[in-house]
DNA sequence: TTAAAAGTTCCATTCAGTGGAACCACTTAA
DNA sequence: TTAAGTGGTTCCACTGAATGGAACTTTTAA
């Protein structure tokens, strides 16, 4: 149900609106008023009414064809004002380039949302070993990853027991399984300040997390298609990464002073 | 003051919340309460609700150094599924790209939303004319640019009236001057299937659209820095335009059969 | 042709959203 | 230090905007 987490004295019609946006994702592209009423839970004349509005401020467009809708260009430029607004992410991205070039690996940078991270950059490369493409606004759940565990590390209190109930939630079934993995990393980042984990076969990901004062924890990966053993990508990434991590922290506090 | 179209029995809260989002451009990356509450006209309490709302179903953050919100990266995600899903760009992508590199010069793919065209892919190039990055969600003023005229270009009637009534809205001010440079365009896609503008100093653009039956026009544009003259750009770019467009066209009807 | 599904419009009900004003928290000036 | 200014939030009485069930229309499937 990826229920939202739903507050009180939230603008309902708002909030629902947000959501019909949100029910949009890579490999649901086309949505009807009757699959996202199923979806949301809400009643079918209430779906038609918003996305007739979401409509006409631009937000979704109609395609008569399957009669459905499509996210609108709108989005992209808010992504594009978004991206262009985060100084963090425009003082790192050069370095990240640099170092995913030098090293050949997947180089990223994430931010936590809800019980995902989203990538605000992320470095890829073909089979071919030349950089591919730049890209951005992935999501990969938090408690899998090598990303979002490095974000969990750094929460604590009342907001870490909170986002632990949502991964349980999330990850209900196989929970007994996630849990203490979260937590073996979470030592691993307290301890030497980085987490290594490997969620997809053959894929190998290291994190680290970036900490500012006045704005939200980022997170910095290197991941990479291998056959070596954990071990050896840590022996090799980890130095890469920490300097990375600095290089970054450098150029970001170099430009606060301007 | 970009006053949104506005429309009869449309969902009040929702229009504004979206308004509120709007509001975020490139250059405009933190914006407090009371800055949105003048920029919309909405009273101060108002708006309080809705960014409230907004931080809370991650749309917005708030930037405690400044006092103000950014755009949060949930919108990176929902470009991200735009992206995806638009397979009309995705048909593209490579054949712009491939397009791009062999002719050394910008590709770009987009479509109109309000007075502006937005980009869905620019391809473009750094003075050392590699191929420097591929951006997306870059808005454009429809007047201006060789990329809009192509596209007012493909409308008639009553929607072409309001359209052109927008526009001259827009640029009230030098509309004596555009007015006639729009005609120009227009007559040009008409008898020939694209237009050539230069609307910077020293960079030529050429666009041609791309009409579907049940998609929203798309337009395609090449543009180079340079300081030939339009004749002999024009020369030199028609064909792989318009070679492109079909080459566009024919992906994504062969895709349809699938 | 009928039946089922998807979408829109209507309308009476009511409660959610509104905005003015008061209040609070900080900063700047004097 | 006080005072004025600025930005933000909270309160609350009022009301009309949003709601959702039902009726109706259109489209798709059989």
């Amino acid at each position: 149900m990826t229920a939202a987490p739903s507050q009180a004295n939230d603008n309902r019609s708002l909030v629902r609106g947000l959501e019909i946006l949100r029910a949009f994702k890579p490999g649901i592209d086309v949505l009807g008023n009757s699959e996202l009423a199923e979806r949301t839970g809400l009643p079918r004349s209430t779906i038609s009414r918003l996305t007739g509005t979401l409509v006409r401020a631009g937000f979704l467009q109609h395609d008569t064809r399957v009669g459905g809708y499509r996210l609108h260009a709108t989005v992209l430029a808010l992504a594009q004002a978004m991206r262009s607004g985060s100084y963090i992410l425009n003082h790192a991205h050069d370095e990240l380039e640099r170092a995913a070039r030098k090293l050949n690996v997947n180089v990223g940078l994430a931010i936590a949302d809800h019980d995902d991270m989203i990538y605000l950059d992320a470095l890829r490369f073909g089979p071919n070993t030349s950089l591919r493409k730049v890209v951005s606004g992935q999501r990969v759940p938090i408690a899998l990853t090598s990303l979002g565990r490095a974000y969990v590390s750094t929460q604590k209190g009342q907001t870490l027991q909170d986002l632990m109930q949502r991964l349980k939630t999330r990850h209900a079934r196989d929970w007994h399984r996630v849990r203490p993995e979260i937590e073996h990393s979470i030592a691993e980042v307290q301890e030497s300040g980085f987490c290594i984990v490997s969620w997809q076969p053959r894929v190998v990901a290291i994190a680290t997390p970036l900490i500012f004062e006045h704005d939200p924890v980022h997170v910095l990966n290197m991941s990479l298609y291998t056959d070596q053993e954990i071990g050896t990508v840590k022996k090799n990434l980890t130095k890469p990464l920490m300097g990375l991590r600095q290089t970054v922290l450098d150029a970001i506090s170099a430009a606060r002073l301007a």
